[in-house]
DNA sequence: ATTTATGTTCGTAAATATACGAACAATATT
DNA sequence: AATATTGTTCGTATATTTACGAACATAAAT
């Protein structure tokens, strides 16, 4: 049994860490890249952003470790798509949130 | 005339900013507890949050200068308000973000 | 003039975030 | 087998965030 008081609401702490994800610029422009055409790769994202290759891998991976894009591997090139499910689970708190 | 190139839409930047100020749970609860009940003094969410009160202070600092929240002292309490006009943009930023 | 009540600011420590280039990995092509 | 293409991971530097207690500020009450 858990000893430990949990500080926050799950609800609190998954809105906490979806906004953490939407909380950079370059991660926003990604996401409504990736809304509007629902997946893309890795390096059409490359040549638009003003970000070096690899801090765009670090982005995609803080977006993917929020769970809201998930990415497969299509060698070379890697894709990159809206995870639907956690995307409309972040809507659907965002929304509420905000009443 | 600017030289510097802006990397980001103001709109990206301002989305940002706004999630960038609900990515930790302690500050969604404080903003909860405002929009439910409009306003209420440091002291009143000092009593129910589990952080010390300097720090909440600074993140009711963070809330502040991001828009989404004004202040106004009352000595000795300090009252804390929605600012109503960010929410709204606030709101509306997101919900377009999502679609 | 002290004391009390309420928050803020300061100093500081530890953790996390952001950025870049270099090195690496995986596959396709030559 | 060697090369080229595409991304990821590593190493690293700098900046920001988060947290706390101590010190300070302000006004009311004694």
């Amino acid at each position: 049994m858990p000893t430990e008081t949990k500080k926050y609401t799950d609800k609190q702490e998954l809105i906490a860490k979806f906004s953490n994800a939407l909380g950079h610029p370059v991660r926003v422009a990604i996401l409504q890249q990736l809304s509007k055409q629902s997946c893309c790769f890795h390096g059409d994202m490359a040549e638009v952003l003003p970000i070096a290759n690899s801090t765009l891998s670090q982005h995609l991976k803080v977006l993917r470790e929020a769970g809201l894009i998930q990415g497969e591997i299509d060698p070379p090139k890697t894709k990159y798509c809206i995870n639907k499910e956690n995307w409309n689970l972040a809507k659907g708190l965002m929304i509420g949130f905000f009443d």
